[in-house]
RNA sequence: GGCGACAUGGCCGAGUGGCUAGGCAGAGGUCUGCAAAACCUCGUACGGCGGUUCGAGUCCGCCUGUCGCCUCCA
Protein backbone atom coordinates (compact mmCIF):
# COMPACT_ATOMS: atom_id res chain seq x y z
CA UNK A 1 0.00 0.00 0.00
CA UNK A 2 1.63 3.33 -1.23
CA UNK A 3 -1.12 5.79 0.00
CA UNK A 4 -2.51 5.42 3.52
CA UNK A 5 -5.44 3.18 4.23
CA UNK A 6 -8.14 4.13 6.88
CA UNK A 7 -10.62 1.31 8.00
CA UNK A 8 -13.59 3.69 7.99
CA UNK A 9 -16.43 2.46 10.13
CA UNK A 10 -18.82 3.71 7.93
CA UNK A 11 -18.33 1.72 5.49
CA UNK A 12 -17.09 -1.03 7.41
CA UNK A 13 -14.40 -1.25 5.26
CA UNK A 14 -10.42 -0.11 4.28
CA UNK A 15 -10.55 2.64 2.13
CA UNK A 16 -7.45 5.43 0.71
CA UNK A 17 -7.00 8.35 2.52
CA UNK A 18 -8.44 11.12 0.66
CA UNK A 19 -8.34 14.84 2.43
CA UNK A 20 -10.59 17.16 2.21
CA UNK A 21 -8.27 19.67 1.21
CA UNK A 22 -5.14 18.70 -0.11
CA UNK A 23 -2.32 18.25 2.18
CA UNK A 24 -4.23 18.76 5.15
CA UNK A 25 -5.92 16.84 7.90
CA UNK A 26 -8.19 18.15 10.15
CA UNK A 27 -9.01 15.31 13.26
CA UNK A 28 -11.61 15.14 16.31
CA UNK A 29 -10.94 12.15 18.95
CA UNK A 30 -13.09 12.21 21.51
CA UNK A 31 -11.40 13.24 25.37
CA UNK A 32 -12.04 12.38 28.75
CA UNK A 33 -14.63 13.36 30.91
CA UNK A 34 -12.27 14.37 33.62
CA UNK A 35 -13.70 13.24 36.89
CA UNK A 36 -11.29 10.50 37.75
CA UNK A 37 -7.76 9.65 36.56
CA UNK A 38 -7.22 7.88 32.95
CA UNK A 39 -6.53 4.45 32.86
CA UNK A 40 -4.64 1.96 30.32
CA UNK A 41 -7.83 1.92 28.18
CA UNK A 42 -7.43 6.01 27.44
CA UNK A 43 -3.79 5.43 27.11
CA UNK A 44 -4.68 2.54 24.35
CA UNK A 45 -7.09 5.31 22.54
CA UNK A 46 -4.99 8.19 22.52
CA UNK A 47 -1.35 6.13 21.87
CA UNK A 48 -3.04 4.87 18.85
CA UNK A 49 -4.23 7.92 18.04
CA UNK A 50 -1.31 9.94 19.05
CA UNK A 51 0.71 7.35 15.98
CA UNK A 52 -1.93 8.42 13.64
CA UNK A 53 -1.37 12.41 13.88
CA UNK A 54 2.38 11.76 14.02
CA UNK A 55 2.53 9.23 11.15
CA UNK A 56 0.13 12.04 8.84
CA UNK A 57 3.02 14.87 9.65
CA UNK A 58 5.47 12.27 8.87
CA UNK A 59 3.87 12.36 5.74
CA UNK A 60 4.12 16.05 5.49
CA UNK A 61 0.21 16.97 5.97
CA UNK A 62 -0.37 19.76 7.83
CA UNK A 63 -2.81 18.02 11.06
CA UNK A 64 -4.71 20.21 13.34
CA UNK A 65 -5.74 17.65 16.26
CA UNK A 66 -8.31 18.49 18.32
CA UNK A 67 -9.16 16.49 21.62
CA UNK A 68 -11.91 17.97 23.68
CA UNK A 69 -11.82 17.95 27.66
CA UNK A 70 -15.78 16.66 28.73
CA UNK A 71 -15.51 18.97 31.89
CA UNK A 72 -19.75 18.96 32.26
CA UNK A 73 -20.27 15.89 33.72
CA UNK A 74 -22.91 13.42 31.67
CA UNK A 75 -25.67 11.31 33.98
CA UNK A 76 -24.83 8.64 35.89
CA UNK A 77 -27.54 7.17 34.08
CA UNK A 78 -30.44 8.10 31.58
CA UNK A 79 -33.63 8.58 33.70
CA UNK A 80 -33.23 11.90 35.59
CA UNK A 81 -32.43 9.40 38.50
CA UNK A 82 -28.74 10.03 37.42
CA UNK A 83 -26.14 12.38 38.90
CA UNK A 84 -23.70 14.19 37.20
CA UNK A 85 -20.76 12.81 37.57
CA UNK A 86 -18.44 15.25 37.86
CA UNK A 87 -20.87 16.79 40.25
CA UNK A 88 -20.59 13.53 42.32
CA UNK A 89 -17.12 13.55 42.36
CA UNK A 90 -17.20 16.98 43.81
CA UNK A 91 -19.20 15.90 46.94
CA UNK A 92 -16.82 12.59 47.19
CA UNK A 93 -13.72 14.77 47.32
CA UNK A 94 -15.74 18.47 48.78
CA UNK A 95 -14.10 20.03 46.13
CA UNK A 96 -15.89 22.64 43.44
CA UNK A 97 -16.82 21.04 40.03
CA UNK A 98 -14.77 23.06 38.51
CA UNK A 99 -11.84 21.89 40.50
CA UNK A 100 -12.54 18.39 39.77
CA UNK A 101 -12.17 19.03 36.03
CA UNK A 102 -9.33 21.21 36.50
CA UNK A 103 -7.54 18.80 38.68
CA UNK A 104 -8.23 15.41 36.88
CA UNK A 105 -7.64 17.27 33.51
CA UNK A 106 -3.79 17.93 34.81
CA UNK A 107 -3.51 14.40 36.21
CA UNK A 108 -4.75 13.63 32.70
CA UNK A 109 -1.91 15.56 30.67
CA UNK A 110 0.85 15.05 33.11
CA UNK A 111 0.03 10.62 32.87
CA UNK A 112 -0.16 11.28 28.69
CA UNK A 113 2.83 13.19 28.78
CA UNK A 114 4.59 10.76 30.22
CA UNK A 115 3.12 7.80 28.14
CA UNK A 116 4.66 10.30 25.10
CA UNK A 117 1.87 11.42 23.62
CA UNK A 118 1.78 14.87 21.84
CA UNK A 119 -0.63 17.38 23.12
CA UNK A 120 -3.42 18.21 20.69
CA UNK A 121 -3.29 21.83 19.08
CA UNK A 122 -6.69 22.16 20.39
CA UNK A 123 -7.84 21.27 23.53
CA UNK A 124 -11.89 22.72 23.78
CA UNK A 125 -12.93 22.42 27.04
CA UNK A 126 -17.19 21.76 27.32
CA UNK A 127 -17.70 24.43 29.55
CA UNK A 128 -16.18 27.04 27.59
CA UNK A 129 -18.16 26.08 24.97
CA UNK A 130 -21.69 26.83 26.17
CA UNK A 131 -22.93 29.61 24.08
CA UNK A 132 -21.74 27.82 20.50
CA UNK A 133 -23.87 24.35 22.00
CA UNK A 134 -26.75 26.74 22.33
CA UNK A 135 -26.73 28.11 19.07
CA UNK A 136 -26.87 24.96 17.12
CA UNK A 137 -29.64 23.68 19.37
CA UNK A 138 -31.33 26.59 18.55
CA UNK A 139 -30.42 25.82 14.95
CA UNK A 140 -32.16 22.39 15.30
CA UNK A 141 -35.09 23.29 16.68
CA UNK A 142 -35.41 25.95 13.81
CA UNK A 143 -34.64 23.28 10.95
CA UNK A 144 -37.38 21.21 12.45
CA UNK A 145 -35.03 19.03 14.27
CA UNK A 146 -35.52 19.10 17.88
CA UNK A 147 -38.10 20.26 19.97
CA UNK A 148 -38.85 21.46 23.40
CA UNK A 149 -40.59 19.92 26.26
CA UNK A 150 -40.99 21.23 29.64
CA UNK A 151 -37.64 22.92 29.58
CA UNK A 152 -35.81 20.29 28.29
CA UNK A 153 -34.96 19.92 24.43
CA UNK A 154 -34.37 16.56 22.28
CA UNK A 155 -33.53 15.65 19.14
CA UNK A 156 -36.10 14.22 16.75
CA UNK A 157 -34.69 10.89 15.39
CA UNK A 158 -37.56 10.79 13.36
CA UNK A 159 -36.65 13.66 11.53
CA UNK A 160 -33.30 11.97 10.42
CA UNK A 161 -33.50 9.05 7.72
CA UNK A 162 -29.55 8.49 8.35
CA UNK A 163 -29.87 8.26 12.01
CA UNK A 164 -28.47 4.84 12.43
CA UNK A 165 -26.31 4.19 9.97
CA UNK A 166 -23.01 3.94 11.67
CA UNK A 167 -24.01 1.94 13.96
CA UNK A 168 -25.85 -0.44 11.64
CA UNK A 169 -29.38 0.12 13.69
CA UNK A 170 -33.15 1.04 13.06
CA UNK A 171 -35.53 2.52 15.10
CA UNK A 172 -37.64 -0.20 15.06
CA UNK A 173 -35.42 -2.91 16.71
CA UNK A 174 -33.86 -0.11 19.50
CA UNK A 175 -37.47 0.33 20.46
CA UNK A 176 -37.77 -3.08 21.34
CA UNK A 177 -34.61 -4.04 22.54
CA UNK A 178 -34.19 -1.11 24.96
CA UNK A 179 -33.62 -1.66 28.71
CA UNK A 180 -33.76 1.84 29.49
CA UNK A 181 -36.58 3.97 31.18
CA UNK A 182 -37.75 6.56 28.71
CA UNK A 183 -37.63 9.56 30.05
CA UNK A 184 -42.12 10.58 29.60
CA UNK A 185 -41.64 13.74 27.68
CA UNK A 186 -39.92 12.30 24.86
CA UNK A 187 -42.09 11.58 21.60
CA UNK A 188 -39.92 8.85 20.18
CA UNK A 189 -38.01 6.12 22.64
CA UNK A 190 -34.90 6.88 20.91
CA UNK A 191 -35.10 10.94 20.86
CA UNK A 192 -31.84 12.30 22.92
CA UNK A 193 -31.32 15.46 25.06
CA UNK A 194 -30.25 18.03 23.40
CA UNK A 195 -30.78 20.43 26.77
CA UNK A 196 -31.30 19.25 30.39
CA UNK A 197 -33.03 21.27 32.30
CA UNK A 198 -31.11 21.57 36.03
CA UNK A 199 -32.98 21.46 39.48
CA UNK A 200 -32.30 24.02 42.39
CA UNK A 201 -29.62 21.22 43.52
CA UNK A 202 -28.17 20.88 40.37
CA UNK A 203 -24.49 22.99 40.68
CA UNK A 204 -23.65 23.12 37.00
CA UNK A 205 -25.96 24.79 34.88
CA UNK A 206 -26.33 27.57 32.75
CA UNK A 207 -28.84 30.29 30.77
CA UNK A 208 -30.27 29.30 28.00
CA UNK A 209 -33.73 30.32 25.87
CA UNK A 210 -35.49 26.99 27.52
CA UNK A 211 -34.83 27.80 31.15
CA UNK A 212 -31.31 26.66 33.17
CA UNK A 213 -30.00 23.59 32.71
CA UNK A 214 -27.43 21.83 31.46
CA UNK A 215 -26.28 20.56 27.83
CA UNK A 216 -26.76 17.02 26.52
CA UNK A 217 -23.82 14.58 26.40
CA UNK A 218 -23.14 15.15 22.19
CA UNK A 219 -23.81 17.84 21.70
CA UNK A 220 -20.59 19.92 22.71
CA UNK A 221 -18.72 17.27 20.41
CA UNK A 222 -21.07 18.44 17.51
CA UNK A 223 -20.29 22.11 18.64
CA UNK A 224 -16.93 22.05 19.49
CA UNK A 225 -15.53 20.02 16.03
CA UNK A 226 -17.72 22.65 14.33
CA UNK A 227 -15.94 25.67 15.29
CA UNK A 228 -12.30 24.37 15.41
CA UNK A 229 -12.24 21.57 12.09
CA UNK A 230 -15.27 23.01 10.08
CA UNK A 231 -18.72 21.56 9.25
CA UNK A 232 -17.06 18.84 7.11
CA UNK A 233 -13.76 17.65 8.37
CA UNK A 234 -11.92 14.25 7.94
CA UNK A 235 -11.37 12.16 10.85
CA UNK A 236 -13.47 11.31 13.79
CA UNK A 237 -12.03 8.82 16.35
CA UNK A 238 -12.84 7.59 19.57
CA UNK A 239 -13.75 4.37 21.22
CA UNK A 240 -15.22 1.82 20.12
CA UNK A 241 -18.22 1.95 22.75
CA UNK A 242 -18.74 5.63 21.78
CA UNK A 243 -19.62 4.64 18.35
CA UNK A 244 -23.47 4.51 19.61
CA UNK A 245 -24.96 5.92 20.64
CA UNK A 246 -22.24 9.27 21.22
CA UNK A 247 -20.98 9.17 17.20
CA UNK A 248 -24.39 8.07 16.13
CA UNK A 249 -26.01 11.18 17.60
CA UNK A 250 -23.18 13.61 16.91
CA UNK A 251 -23.55 12.73 12.88
CA UNK A 252 -27.59 13.18 13.28
CA UNK A 253 -27.17 16.65 14.81
CA UNK A 254 -23.99 17.95 12.71
CA UNK A 255 -25.48 16.79 9.76
CA UNK A 256 -29.16 18.20 10.13
CA UNK A 257 -27.53 21.60 11.72
CA UNK A 258 -25.41 21.90 8.71
CA UNK A 259 -27.39 20.09 6.30
CA UNK A 260 -24.48 17.75 5.09
CA UNK A 261 -25.25 15.22 2.20
CA UNK A 262 -22.88 12.65 0.59
CA UNK A 263 -20.45 14.68 -0.75
CA UNK A 264 -20.11 17.15 2.14
CA UNK A 265 -20.45 14.69 4.75
CA UNK A 266 -19.77 15.57 8.80
CA UNK A 267 -17.16 13.47 8.84
CA UNK A 268 -15.71 11.53 5.85
CA UNK A 269 -13.40 8.53 8.41
CA UNK A 270 -14.89 7.20 10.95
CA UNK A 271 -12.23 5.57 13.34
CA UNK A 272 -13.05 3.29 16.40
CA UNK A 273 -10.20 1.74 18.52
CA UNK A 274 -10.97 -1.42 20.49
CA UNK A 275 -10.79 -2.30 24.11
CA UNK A 276 -8.51 -2.87 26.66
CA UNK A 277 -9.31 -6.05 28.37
CA UNK A 278 -8.99 -7.32 31.82
CA UNK A 279 -8.99 -11.39 32.09
CA UNK A 280 -11.32 -11.22 28.97
CA UNK A 281 -13.16 -8.15 30.53
CA UNK A 282 -13.55 -4.63 29.20
CA UNK A 283 -11.17 -2.83 31.91
CA UNK A 284 -13.51 0.14 32.11
CA UNK A 285 -14.12 3.37 34.79
CA UNK A 286 -17.42 2.48 35.89
CA UNK A 287 -16.83 -1.56 35.80
CA UNK A 288 -14.45 -1.11 38.29
CA UNK A 289 -11.59 -2.90 37.29
CA UNK A 290 -9.63 -0.25 35.78
CA UNK A 291 -6.38 0.28 36.53
CA UNK A 292 -5.25 4.19 36.07
CA UNK A 293 -1.55 4.79 34.92
CA UNK A 294 -1.02 6.52 37.71
CA UNK A 295 -0.97 3.38 39.40
CA UNK A 296 1.27 1.27 36.58
CA UNK A 297 3.49 4.48 37.14
CA UNK A 298 3.59 3.59 40.99
CA UNK A 299 3.03 -0.30 41.34
CA UNK A 300 0.15 0.62 43.28
CA UNK A 301 -2.60 -2.12 42.66
CA UNK A 302 -3.29 -5.07 43.43
CA UNK A 303 -2.53 -6.65 40.66
CA UNK A 304 0.63 -4.75 39.91
CA UNK A 305 4.00 -6.33 41.62
CA UNK A 306 5.72 -3.50 40.37
CA UNK A 307 6.27 -0.18 39.15
CA UNK A 308 6.16 -0.10 34.92
CA UNK A 309 7.80 2.04 32.57
CA UNK A 310 6.03 4.57 30.62
CA UNK A 311 7.66 4.08 27.52
CA UNK A 312 6.92 0.16 27.87
CA UNK A 313 3.68 0.75 28.48
CA UNK A 314 3.26 2.77 25.31
CA UNK A 315 5.38 -0.02 23.31
CA UNK A 316 3.03 -3.10 24.65
CA UNK A 317 0.27 -0.73 23.69
CA UNK A 318 1.86 -0.10 19.80
CA UNK A 319 2.62 -4.12 19.44
CA UNK A 320 -1.56 -4.59 19.25
CA UNK A 321 -3.15 -2.99 16.23
CA UNK A 322 -5.74 -0.44 17.84
CA UNK A 323 -8.65 -2.20 16.45
CA UNK A 324 -8.15 -5.68 18.13
CA UNK A 325 -8.98 -5.68 21.94
CA UNK A 326 -5.06 -5.84 24.04
CA UNK A 327 -5.77 -8.17 26.50
CA UNK A 328 -3.53 -6.65 29.64
CA UNK A 329 -1.65 -9.07 31.81
CA UNK A 330 1.79 -8.97 33.66
CA UNK A 331 2.92 -11.46 31.86
CA UNK A 332 2.51 -9.53 28.44
CA UNK A 333 3.55 -6.21 29.88
CA UNK A 334 6.81 -8.22 31.50
CA UNK A 335 7.29 -9.77 27.47
CA UNK A 336 7.16 -5.98 26.30
CA UNK A 337 9.28 -4.89 28.59
CA UNK A 338 12.40 -7.37 27.57
CA UNK A 339 11.63 -6.91 24.04
CA UNK A 340 11.87 -3.25 23.99
CA UNK A 341 14.97 -3.60 26.28
CA UNK A 342 16.59 -5.98 23.38
CA UNK A 343 15.44 -3.17 21.21
CA UNK A 344 17.00 -0.38 22.98
CA UNK A 345 20.41 -2.55 23.78
CA UNK A 346 20.61 -3.33 19.91
CA UNK A 347 19.73 0.02 19.15
CA UNK A 348 22.78 1.38 21.06
CA UNK A 349 24.70 -0.54 20.00
CA UNK A 350 24.39 0.52 16.58
CA UNK A 351 25.08 4.18 17.98
CA UNK A 352 28.30 2.92 18.92
CA UNK A 353 29.44 1.36 15.99
CA UNK A 354 28.11 4.43 13.84
CA UNK A 355 30.81 6.08 15.69
CA UNK A 356 33.45 4.20 15.15
CA UNK A 357 36.01 5.42 11.72
CA UNK A 358 35.45 2.09 10.30
CA UNK A 359 32.66 1.31 7.79
CA UNK A 360 34.05 -1.72 5.22
CA UNK A 361 30.68 -3.86 5.15
CA UNK A 362 27.71 -3.52 2.25
CA UNK A 363 25.17 -0.93 2.52
CA UNK A 364 22.17 -0.95 4.13
CA UNK A 365 19.10 -0.64 2.01
CA UNK A 366 17.71 2.06 4.06
CA UNK A 367 14.94 2.81 1.36
CA UNK A 368 13.56 -0.99 1.64
CA UNK A 369 13.39 -1.02 5.13
CA UNK A 370 11.24 2.75 5.37
CA UNK A 371 9.19 1.09 2.49
CA UNK A 372 8.43 -2.04 4.37
CA UNK A 373 7.58 0.52 7.46
CA UNK A 374 5.87 2.69 5.66
CA UNK A 375 3.24 0.13 3.84
CA UNK A 376 2.85 -0.85 7.32
CA UNK A 377 1.52 2.24 8.78
CA UNK A 378 -0.35 2.54 5.08
CA UNK A 379 -2.55 -0.67 6.20
CA UNK A 380 -4.74 1.31 8.43
CA UNK A 381 -1.62 2.34 10.90
CA UNK A 382 -0.17 -1.38 11.73
CA UNK A 383 2.41 -0.05 14.70
CA UNK A 384 2.76 -3.71 15.41
CA UNK A 385 4.03 -5.36 12.03
CA UNK A 386 5.82 -1.62 12.04
CA UNK A 387 7.29 -2.57 15.28
CA UNK A 388 8.35 -5.77 13.69
CA UNK A 389 10.58 -4.02 10.65
CA UNK A 390 12.11 -2.14 13.49
CA UNK A 391 13.11 -4.58 15.64
CA UNK A 392 13.93 -6.95 12.86
CA UNK A 393 16.09 -4.76 11.21
CA UNK A 394 17.92 -3.64 14.08
CA UNK A 395 19.06 -7.05 15.28
CA UNK A 396 20.08 -7.36 11.76
CA UNK A 397 22.57 -5.05 11.38
CA UNK A 398 24.04 -5.25 14.73
CA UNK A 399 24.56 -8.67 14.19
CA UNK A 400 26.69 -7.93 10.96
CA UNK A 401 28.29 -5.35 12.89
CA UNK A 402 29.40 -7.56 15.47
CA UNK A 403 30.23 -9.88 13.02
CA UNK A 404 32.81 -7.30 12.16
CA UNK A 405 30.92 -5.73 9.05
CA UNK A 406 30.04 -2.09 9.82
CA UNK A 407 27.99 -0.75 7.00
CA UNK A 408 29.34 2.83 5.50
CA UNK A 409 25.37 4.07 5.62
CA UNK A 410 24.58 3.00 9.49
CA UNK A 411 24.06 6.57 9.88
CA UNK A 412 21.30 7.08 7.20
CA UNK A 413 19.53 3.96 9.16
CA UNK A 414 19.63 5.82 12.42
CA UNK A 415 18.27 9.17 11.02
CA UNK A 416 15.60 6.82 9.74
CA UNK A 417 14.81 5.16 12.92
CA UNK A 418 14.94 8.78 15.03
CA UNK A 419 12.00 9.96 12.09
CA UNK A 420 10.00 6.66 12.47
CA UNK A 421 10.63 4.80 15.88
CA UNK A 422 11.24 8.44 17.55
CA UNK A 423 8.91 11.00 16.14
CA UNK A 424 6.31 8.30 14.72
CA UNK A 425 6.04 5.65 16.78
CA UNK A 426 7.67 7.01 20.00
CA UNK A 427 9.01 4.20 20.90
CA UNK A 428 12.71 5.53 20.68
CA UNK A 429 14.54 5.21 23.56
CA UNK A 430 16.77 7.79 24.85
CA UNK A 431 20.67 7.55 23.89
CA UNK A 432 21.24 8.60 28.01
CA UNK A 433 18.86 9.65 30.21
CA UNK A 434 21.08 11.69 32.55
CA UNK A 435 23.19 14.58 32.07
CA UNK A 436 26.26 14.66 30.63
CA UNK A 437 28.66 15.57 33.56
CA UNK A 438 26.42 12.36 35.46
CA UNK A 439 27.32 10.66 32.71
CA UNK A 440 30.96 11.16 32.34
CA UNK A 441 31.51 10.38 36.46
CA UNK A 442 29.65 7.17 35.89
CA UNK A 443 31.37 6.06 32.95
CA UNK A 444 34.88 6.67 35.01
CA UNK A 445 33.64 5.08 37.76
CA UNK A 446 32.11 1.74 36.13
CA UNK A 447 35.78 1.75 34.22
CA UNK A 448 37.29 2.19 37.50
CA UNK A 449 35.08 -0.80 38.90
CA UNK A 450 35.47 -2.88 36.52
CA UNK A 451 39.04 -2.74 36.81
CA UNK A 452 39.21 -3.54 39.87
CA UNK A 453 36.76 -6.52 39.44
CA UNK A 454 39.14 -8.10 36.27
CA UNK A 455 42.36 -7.78 38.81
CA UNK A 456 40.29 -9.55 41.49
CA UNK A 457 39.43 -12.47 38.42
CA UNK A 458 42.36 -12.52 37.52
CA UNK A 459 43.85 -13.55 40.98
CA UNK A 460 40.97 -16.12 40.95
CA UNK A 461 39.04 -14.13 43.34
CA UNK A 462 35.70 -15.15 43.04
CA UNK A 463 34.16 -14.04 45.76
CA UNK A 464 35.54 -10.47 45.25
CA UNK A 465 34.36 -10.68 41.78
CA UNK A 466 31.14 -11.74 42.32
CA UNK A 467 29.91 -9.44 45.13
CA UNK A 468 31.08 -6.57 42.60
CA UNK A 469 28.59 -7.97 39.91
CA UNK A 470 25.85 -8.65 42.41
CA UNK A 471 26.40 -5.46 44.27
CA UNK A 472 25.70 -3.66 41.06
CA UNK A 473 23.08 -6.02 39.97
CA UNK A 474 21.39 -4.85 43.09
CA UNK A 475 22.00 -1.38 41.98
CA UNK A 476 20.23 -1.83 38.22
CA UNK A 477 23.45 -2.50 36.61
CA UNK A 478 24.31 -5.78 34.51
CA UNK A 479 27.76 -6.47 33.88
CA UNK A 480 28.12 -8.32 30.77
CA UNK A 481 31.73 -10.26 30.32
CA UNK A 482 32.51 -10.92 26.79
CA UNK A 483 36.36 -12.22 25.31
CA UNK A 484 36.91 -8.67 24.12
CA UNK A 485 36.51 -7.49 27.66
CA UNK A 486 33.50 -6.20 30.37
CA UNK A 487 30.68 -3.97 29.27
CA UNK A 488 28.21 -2.54 31.66
CA UNK A 489 24.43 -1.38 31.28
CA UNK A 490 21.54 -0.20 32.88
CA UNK A 491 18.56 -2.62 33.59
CA UNK A 492 15.23 -1.39 33.46
C1' G B 1 -33.74 -10.22 21.69
C1' G B 2 -31.21 -6.61 18.00
C1' C B 3 -26.44 -4.85 15.99
C1' G B 4 -21.17 -5.74 15.50
C1' A B 5 -16.39 -8.00 16.22
C1' C B 6 -13.00 -11.84 17.14
C1' A B 7 -11.21 -17.09 17.46
C1' U B 8 -3.35 -18.23 15.23
C1' G B 9 2.17 -22.63 18.36
C1' G B 10 3.53 -22.42 26.15
C1' C B 11 2.15 -16.76 26.41
C1' C B 12 1.51 -12.02 23.64
C1' G B 13 0.69 -10.91 18.69
C1' A B 14 1.09 -9.78 12.80
C1' G B 15 -0.62 -12.09 8.48
C1' U B 16 -2.04 -9.13 0.88
C1' G B 17 -4.56 -17.77 -1.43
C1' G B 18 1.16 -20.71 -2.68
C1' C B 19 7.31 -18.66 -0.25
C1' U B 20 10.41 -17.33 7.73
C1' A B 21 6.05 -12.26 10.80
C1' G B 22 7.92 -10.40 15.27
C1' G B 23 8.39 -10.45 20.61
C1' C B 24 8.57 -13.24 25.30
C1' A B 25 9.35 -17.92 27.38
C1' G B 26 11.69 -22.84 26.44
C1' A B 27 15.47 -26.73 24.54
C1' G B 28 20.51 -27.86 22.70
C1' G B 29 25.31 -25.84 21.56
C1' U B 30 29.72 -22.15 21.44
C1' C B 31 31.98 -18.95 25.02
C1' U B 32 32.76 -18.57 30.56
C1' G B 33 35.91 -19.80 37.02
C1' C B 34 30.50 -19.62 37.64
C1' A B 35 26.58 -16.74 35.83
C1' A B 36 24.69 -13.13 32.67
C1' A B 37 25.27 -11.24 27.87
C1' A B 38 26.34 -12.42 22.95
C1' C B 39 26.24 -15.84 18.90
C1' C B 40 24.44 -20.57 16.30
C1' U B 41 20.50 -24.27 15.94
C1' C B 42 15.44 -25.90 17.14
C1' G B 43 8.65 -25.13 17.09
C1' U B 44 5.63 -27.12 10.69
C1' A B 45 0.34 -23.12 14.92
C1' C B 46 -3.97 -21.37 12.67
C1' G B 47 -11.81 -23.28 17.08
C1' G B 48 -15.06 -27.41 14.54
C1' C B 49 -17.54 -29.30 9.99
C1' G B 50 -18.43 -28.74 4.97
C1' G B 51 -17.46 -26.05 0.26
C1' U B 52 -14.66 -23.11 -3.78
C1' U B 53 -9.52 -23.85 -5.71
C1' C B 54 -4.08 -27.18 -8.65
C1' G B 55 -3.38 -25.01 -3.69
C1' A B 56 -6.81 -21.77 2.23
C1' G B 57 -4.80 -19.54 8.53
C1' U B 58 -6.14 -16.23 4.31
C1' C B 59 -12.48 -16.79 0.20
C1' C B 60 -17.95 -18.90 1.06
C1' G B 61 -21.60 -21.44 4.29
C1' C B 62 -22.97 -23.66 8.83
C1' C B 63 -21.77 -24.74 13.93
C1' U B 64 -19.32 -23.76 18.60
C1' G B 65 -16.99 -20.36 21.83
C1' U B 66 -15.42 -15.49 23.58
C1' C B 67 -16.09 -10.34 23.64
C1' G B 68 -18.23 -5.40 22.69
C1' C B 69 -22.52 -2.04 21.94
C1' C B 70 -27.93 -1.46 22.74
C1' U B 71 -27.10 2.72 30.27
C1' C B 72 -22.09 6.76 31.71
C1' C B 73 -17.56 4.91 29.39
C1' A B 74 -11.31 5.54 25.42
Amino acid sequence: MDRIHIYNTLSRKKEVFKPIKEGFVGIYVCGPTVYGDAHLGHAKSYAGFDVVVRYFRYQNYRVRYVQNITDVGHLTDDGDEGEDKLAKQSRLERLEPMEIAEKYTNRYFEDMDRLGLLRPDITPRASGHIPEQIAMIEILIERGHAYESGGNVYFDVTSDPNYGSLSGRNLDEAESGTRIQTAGDKRHPSDFALWKKADDSHIMKWPSPWGVGYPGWHIECSAMSTKYLGESFDIHGGGLENQFPHHECEIAQSSCAHGNDENHPFVRYWMHNNMVTLEGQKMGKSLGNAISLRQFYEGSHDLLSRAWDPQVIRFFLLQSHYRSTTDFSEKALEAAERGFSNFRTNLNDLRRFAESSESDGTRIDVDAVRKDAEQAMNDDFNTARAIAVLITTVKNVRASCNSGSIPPNLDELLGFLDAFAGDVLGILPEPQSESEADSGLTDGLMELIIELRKHARQEKNWKTADTIRDRLDELGIALKDSPAGTEWERKR
